[in-house]
DNA sequence: AGGTCCGTTTCCGGTGAGTGGAAGACTGGG
DNA sequence: CCCAGTCTTCCACTCACCGGAAACGGACCT
């Protein structure tokens, strides 16, 4: 294993350790994970401590920093789109009652920057930060197939994961699903991610017309699509609306 | 006006330029504003940009990258305290039809996690990542009177910003409005940040019983605040519960 | 077309911020 | 008490980082 020699490198390489299954770490496993000598890990999660990057619980564990917060809270999905998007989102979570997703694309991956849910939903996958392939969700699929063709084909040259006998996983059949949701103008993912829910999706247009996010619900395989499609496909456009899309 | 020697705290300083009022800049701009030298700023900018700490617009500027908001997501107050109590703010939400907050402390200033807002809600001062000082907000009042008690001192021994006639700006009275929430059990802010709205909070504890975080609706002056206040108390409770608290 | 201005990018010799192995300190369990 | 594991401190050495200067590129003006 070999890590960077530069400090920033070494800085994320070591944020890195941190993910949603590991949310806290003690300073040895910090170490161990990322590679760094124990005393190089030391000293860097100390001056990471003084910058608020990271914060130390009662038991000496470390922790993502509030400061991070702040600054990611800046960030162009959060503020800008997040912000605008909130009361749709709310009003779409409100009609539906089903978990409410916004996503933007980010490469080959969605990044989820809004999730609302109820406390006995159909499914808690996903999370405010977290990433997806975009095959293999509805949000990515209207994000892939409004995208710039090179990162389409990008995509359809990348191997793609299987989550359940359902996902999409030749280019083939996802060339296939992107067309349709172009012509349709929305995304319906089939049990792509779990055997139990579908994904209904539709794009979040900027100002210029560009489809920069997408909102989507997530229902049990008992529910009719149908009867959530509208509310998806009003609120996209609604939040289109709200970022300066005029149709 | 004097930079950090070290790398971590030139990035941080740099990282710092942004706010919500700038939440983007040019090269030139962050040099400016960072007070690092031009190549500096250049290198470091390009190093962030590597690590997707940064990213870069069609028109050169920059912005906070989706590798901040995701270690942000990361933290414990969005990742273990948001994902937990926002079943619970939606539903607060719901019956209210008001700004919904959840605030953490950090040292004396309010952190704010979550937001939840309507289209035509009354006031939207606050927002996701934002901060506040403790003795003007609701959620404030609640996390100070709650704090430890060498927080307080200092909380009374510091200057007490002012943003309206109602502000709380003594010692006295915040001593005394502290005594009156924990006798109470909640606060309620009255015009202290806008002269049109009052704040109605409540504590939420985690499961060793602390105040670690509070819920609060703001509402315009016209509201009487006892038609929400119960509702707030009972979200500070089913969040508390939520986070392994028994009463 | 040429010139000017401003913002951005590149270059490179010099240097001090950062390095990590080793030793020491601390903690908890047997 | 002993042991193992975790954390903290030390310091001679080195190379990643620095920033002034030059080059580059684009927009605007005459």
């Amino acid at each position: 294993m070999s890590v960077p020699v530069s400090l920033l490198g070494r800085a994320f390489t070591l944020l890195a350790v941190f993910t949603a299954d590991r949310p806290c770490a003690t300073l040895s496993e910090l170490s161990r994970h990322s590679g760094l000598p124990l005393s190089t890990t030391h000293r860097l999660v100390k001056d990471l401590l003084a910058h608020r990057a990271l914060e130390r619980d009662a038991d000496g564990r470390f922790w993502i920093g509030l400061r991070l917060y702040e600054l990611g809270a800046l960030s162009p999905g959060a503020l800008d789109l997040r912000e605008r998007a909130l009361p749709y989102l709310e009003d779409l979570f409100e009609v539906t009652r089903h978990n409410v997703q916004l996503a933007v694309r980010d490469g080959l991956e969605v990044v989820y920057v809004e999730r609302l849910s109820a406390v006995d939903a159909v499914s808690i996958l996903t999370r405010m930060g977290s990433r997806m392939p975009l095959h293999a969700t509805g949000v990515g699929l209207v994000l892939l197939a409004f995208a710039p063709h090179e990162v389409q084909e990008e995509a359809l040259a990348a191997p793609l994961k299987r989550f359940t006998t359902h996902t999409i996983s030749t280019p083939k059949a996802l060339r296939s699903a992107l067309a349709t949701v172009r012509r349709d103008g929305y995304a319906i993912s089939d049990r792509q991610i779990e055997p139990i829910t579908y994904s209904v999706a539709a794009p979040v247009r900027n100002s210029s017309g560009d489809v920069v996010a997408a909102v989507s619900v997530v229902v049990p395989v008992e529910t009719r699509t149908d009867t959530v499609l509208p509310a998806v496909r009003a609120c996209g456009r609604a939040i289109s609306r709200a970022m300066g899309w005029r149709s």
